[in-house]
DNA sequence: CAGTATCCCGCCAGATACTG
DNA sequence: CAGTATCTGGCGGGATACTG
């Protein structure tokens, strides 16, 4: 297997899951399926409008979520794994099941 | 399959893998082997001596990678990946594997 | 409800110079 | 050869207030 280090494609999917709060909303989004604006804000204690908002439009950027705006009155806006995004699926399975292991291996480190 | 979006172990590995140098280190390391800390700046254009060290450091940190000094003069310091960071392989692939794709994906959307 | 608009701070990372 | 030390700017991210 070559993959070529120079080239690093790896940044790129790395650059797209990048972001203080981007892995839980993939999560929540690949596991829960659609969701609204305003219960995604409830699913991540901790943050912000300004920060939910600025993560959304950057993975929407990325073609890695769709963003569905219902024409009324109060507004409903519903996100979601695109069919893309979707294909990230294996590398966060891969990472959640690292970190599990990881943490394991945190405690044993610690009693030493 | 429950990967408990709440607790996040994602981000576990993501903050081992983020670092603007860190994956092309650990690429160049896995595939190639042991290297010296100047092979490693050669075989990584742009960088500086002092992120070199700095990722290096926070890589030993996490025990992903391995130090070995030799007490001569001129130094001789080698870095290679320890038995612990290889565990990070399948995510590097699945992360080049994506990239390579994504690569793809953008190019179609350029030419519509 | 689903967002903007500002203000602000800390730290990542770059440039450069120096050393055992 | 394999590192430190210092100065610096940019940007990710937080707090808060306002709006169609």
């Amino acid at each position: 297997m070559d993959m070529q280090p120079e080239l690093c494609k790896v940044d790129d999917a790395l650059g797209i899951l990048v972001g203080k709060w981007k892995p839980i909303i993939l999560l929540i989004l690949l596991q829960e399926g659609t969701k609204r604006f305003s219960d995604l804000k409830r699913r991540v204690p901790g943050i912000t409008q300004k920060m939910l908002t600025k993560q959304l439009r950057e993975l929407e950027e990325e073609d890695i979520i769709t963003r569905n705006v219902y024409a009324q009155v109060p507004p409903k806006v519903e996100y979601s794994i695109s069919e893309y995004g979707r294909s990230l699926e294996p590398i966060l399975v891969a990472m959640h099941e690292w970190g599990t292991a990881h943490t394991l291996h945190k405690t044993k480190k610690g009693q030493l």
